[in-house]
Formats: C-alpha cells, sequence, structure tokens
DNA sequence: AACTATTTATAAGA
DNA sequence: TTCTTATAAATAGTT
C-alpha cells in the first residue's frame, strides 16, 4: 500500500513475508487496541504465522480464556462442537482428492496410463513439460532473490567498510584529531548517552509500558 | 483518522461508538484476511462489543477451536492463567512507580509542578536544598580527602629530602660514600615524588563510594 | 530500523 | 446504514 500496490496474494520471499508478517501484525494490534480504547470493546487475536510462531492480542482487563469461554457460550455448544463435523467433512474431501492426486502422481511417474486416451494422454504430456518450465523458472527466480539478498549485503558491509576507511584517513591525515577524543569531556559525553540516565529538563523518559503483546513459539 | 485527528480514547456518543466499532471492525477483520493471505498465517479474532455483541474472525481452514487449542498448547492453561496474571499486576505495580519516578522526577527538574499545593512545593523545596546540602557536604569531603592525601604525599617527600640532606651531608664528610648515592637512584625517587604532587588530570579522586540511595517522596 | 511515496483507512458530513 | 471525500494512518519498497 505504500511505493506501490500489491496484489493480495501469498508473497512469495520467505524474507519479505516475514517483514510484512512483522509489519502487518503491529498494525492489526495498533488497530484492535485503538478499537479496544475507542469502542470500548474487548478484543483477542490470536496468530500463528507461517512458521509456527505465535502471537496474542488481548484487551486490557480480561483474558483470552475469557474471551473464547464468552465465545463458547454465545455459539452454544453447538456451534463449538461444529468444529468437528466441520474437520469430518474436511476429511471426506481430503480423502477423496488424495485418491485423485496418488492416480495422478503415478501417471506422471509414467504408471497407470493404461485407462487414458490418446488424447488425455496429449494434454498430460503438455502439462508435465509446462510444469518443468515453471520448475524452471521458479528455481531462477529463488536463486535471483539469494542474488538479490546477497547484494544487499554486501552493499552493506562496504558501505561499512568505506566508512572505516574514511575514518581511518582521516585519524591519519590529522594525527591531533586524537585529542578530540582525549580527556574527560568524551568520556562524560559517552557515558551519560550509554547509561542513558541524564535526564535532561524536557527528557522523554521513554515509559515501561503496558504493552499486552507477546511472542511465544507454538511448538506442533 | 480523517476529517479530523481524534484522541484515542473511548467515545462517549453510543452512536458515534457503534458506527465506529463497525467500521474499524470491517477494517481489521480485512486487514487480518489480507495478512493470513499475505503471510500466509493463522489468525483468529473474537471481539466483543460494549452492547455484548460477539464478532469473530477466522482464516480460511482453520477452525477457532484448533487456534485456541494452539495457543493452550503453547501456554500450559492453568500454569499460564496464574502466570499472566501474575504478570499483569507486576505490569500495573511498574507503571505505577514508573509514573510516580517519572513525575518526581520531572519535579525536581522544575517541571510538572502546576498541580502540587503550596505545602508540597514547601516540602519539595526543602527537600532538594537538603539534597543540594547533602551533595555540597559530599563535594567538600572530597576535596579534604585530596588535600589530606596531598599532606601525606607532601610530608613523604620531606622525608625523603631530609635523608638526602643528610646523605649529601654525609658526603661531603666523607668524599669515598659518594659512589654509593650517585647516579639516578634518588633523583628517581624524588622526581616521582614531587610529580605526585601536581594533581594531574588523570589523578585518582577518591571514589564518592556512599549512598546510591534516595528517598522519594510520592506526592500525588 | 528508519524513511517516504503511495495506498488505504476512516471521521465527519450528507 | 451507506456513500462520499478530505485527511490521517498504514505500509511497500528502499536505504
Amino acid at each position: 500500500m505504500a511505493r506501490g500496490k500489491i496484489q493480495i496474494k501469498r508473497i512469495e520471499n520467505d524474507t519479505n513475508r516475514q517483514v510484512t508478517y512483522s509489519k502487518r501484525r503491529s498494525g492489526l494490534f495498533k488497530k484492535a487496541k485503538e478499537l479496544t480504547i475507542l469502542c470500548d470493546a474487548k478484543v483477542s487475536i490470536i496468530m500463528i504465522s507461517n512458521t509456527n510462531k505465535l502471537h496474542e492480542f488481548i484487551s486490557p482487563n480480561i483474558t483470552t480464556k475469557q474471551v473464547y469461554d464468552a465465545y463458547q457460550t454465545t455459539f452454544s455448544p453447538d456451534l463449538w462442537t461444529s468444529h468437528y463435523a466441520k474437520m469430518e467433512q474436511e476429511l471426506r474431501n481430503l480423502n477423496e482428492v488424495n485418491r485423485q492426486i496418488r492416480k495422478e502422481i503415478r501417471r506422471r511417474m509414467g504408471c497407470c496410463l493404461e485407462d487414458m486416451s490418446y488424447q488425455e494422454l496429449v494434454f498430460l504430456q503438455q502439462d508435465m513439460e509446462n510444469a518443468v518450465t515453471n520448475l524452471s523458472e521458479r528455481k531462477y527466480k529463488v536463486l535471483s532473490n539469494q542474488i538479490e539478498t546477497g547484494k544487499k549485503k554486501l552493499r552493506n558491509v562496504q558501505g561499512i567498510r568505506q566508512n572505516l576507511m574514511q575514518a581511518y584517513d582521516a585519524l591519519r591525515e590529522d594525527p591531533h584529531c586524537g585529542l578530540v577524543y582525549n580527556g574527560g569531556e568524551y568520556d562524560h559525553v559517552m557515558r551519560s548517552h550509554l547509561v542513558g540516565l541524564h535526564f535532561p529538563r524536557e527528557a522523554h523518559i521513554p515509559s515501561a509500558g503496558g504493552s499486552c503483546l507477546t511472542t511465544y513459539t507454538y511448538l506442533e
């Protein structure tokens, strides 16, 4: 939604997907938080990432359990247990699909071709050749991504190296630079910055912040 | 977020709150849907409105129960519940303390004095003046220590000088002794002792070593 | 992580 | 409720 519109479809690049997940998760949680406050509502969000990491948001003064209990109560045991009905249906579908796929696979491995017409065989061959092409393109893309990432890292490192070289040259050209950093002054500045305890008058003192957001890994 | 910025605080007007709830709910669900697709994640959202209406979002191909089961698996429920409650309590306490301390610091820097009564201001001023006094005393003590150390070193040097004088006298009386005390040895000793009196920049200043504890008065 | 050009969400009004 | 639209906020791509 910025620097270009994106299609809402699975992001194939792992890194991008991760980054987007992280960004949008915090966006979503922020919205949830605002909604909680603006509308005096209770919100529970549980997210499971592509990599099986679990994140949750829960409005203040309530627990996730309480929300899900309310959910259960509201949708009566029926709907809650319909979960199982849904699963059964899914299972049946899955079995059927599974049977078909296995047949297809066997065919694509060169077996079970007996009951296919010539026309079907033509189509199948074409399809298999397309598949090879797709795979090849995909392979190329993955490689490109890797190269791209590598380039980025390289640029990064080169930038750092250049800065270091410049700093080093400056130091060599002007030995008096050394004095600038000598003595207690620099030390004082450094220390106060490092410790971060020198609350200037208008200092923004970071709040401990009562975040309700938590990240845990959900182990399958 | 449009036609004017709004403060994130409870919308008091019932109708507006309802409308905003409805709009933002669909916004939230839309975002959740996009996230689901873009990042290949699973999201479960349950919302309970101000008027106790319940709404849910669930990613395709998964049930709310499954997500909640995953959640429960991740946090062995009993342990989690008590743990969570504990954390919440801690957080609340910490936030409160944090708030107070920040206020106190700001006050001691001369800000946020608007909501203090005269009596409180008097106490605070007294307290701050006491603090200045303590600091001043401490400063004086550190200086005394330095002077004391200086005196000791001086005495030490005087002793050496006396020894030298005696040796010199002995030398004059018996020229053969001279060889024994000749060379850089005494010179070196002299120099190091004398130099010690200059308190150069790197002089060791005795550590404050004292208390880091301060008593804050929590004035509302 | 920070930045910023864009896209998207949405508050207020109709 | 729904539509519109000016504006605030989110965020994709980049650094």
